[in-house]
DNA sequence: TTTGTTGTGTAATGATATAACATATGCAAA
DNA sequence: TTTGCATATGTTATATCATTACACAACAAA
């Protein structure tokens, strides 16, 4: 067993540094502000971040907010679970909840197949006031 | 009755030519085409499509787009028809079509409910492809 | 050891959006 | 009428988000 690129997690030291950053955090990041806190720990470009967001988001352990152009860590313990179609975003303090609705992914999947669409991407992101902030 | 700046159907002179640079278009715009599509018209810079979208879409006259930074005229005729929830955006030919569905629209209320959630805005986009394109 | 794949480093650029400030226009209150 | 307000506009500069292009390093498979 050699030690290479890769972490025990399967992670490189780029995405686990990321994906450490967006795991501390306690609202979205986006890319720069991720590249800001690791600029200690030898980030130096835009590009180091996004090749890590890229690789971490492929294996689910990040999420990607639309609306927000930011970036979460999955809240999955173990992040087998990929099955979060929706997102609540509180406004006021950022806080994101992660969706996993059987009956809303179904309805959505009905939708499509009404107006004989294939959908590839679901995006469904509610912003609002959470519970604390309202 | 005055000639102010607004037009008859309630918009000003750039809101006009952005809402119809919009209807005229087959595919969702970015601000910065449509800028470049009204340069002949004497648009010179990015916060005078900007300012003319923010109307335009506290109207409902156009919708923005998250998923792709871009925005469409709405599709319903006279625009009266408030209730777009949700998108279906083909990624080979950019048709977009506006979906209004009222178990989607309860089943998200229901959601923001049990999570004590006070939504806001909604986003929902379903990203794919499109009957002629598949 | 050669070759292919994946990850990394760096600089430059492209694409999207807003801040700040100045001027103009229509309208209403005094 | 004139003053004042709200809204729209014009312009420059800047902030923010994301990718292209190219070079090199680490590892794995042949």
């Amino acid at each position: 067993m050699t030690m290479n690129q890769e972490t025990k997690g399967g992670l490189t030291k780029n995405q686990s540094l990321v994906f450490e950053t967006l795991s501390s955090a306690r609202a979205p990041l986006s890319a720069y502000t991720i590249l800001d806190k690791l600029r200690d720990r030898g980030f130096r470009a835009p590009l180091q971040v996004y090749r890590a967001l890229d690789k971490l988001m492929e294996g689910g352990a990040v999420h990607r907010l639309e609306s927000l152009n930011a970036f979460v860590a999955c809240n999955h313990p173990d992040c087998q679970m990929r099955k979060t179609i929706a997102f609540t975003i509180c406004d006021t303090c950022g806080q994101v909840e992660e969706i996993n609705d059987e009956v809303l992914s179904q309805h959505l999947e009905t939708i499509a197949k009404r107006n004989e669409f294939q959908p590839q991407k679901l995006t469904v992101e509610l912003r609002g006031l959470c519970m604390d902030c309202r």
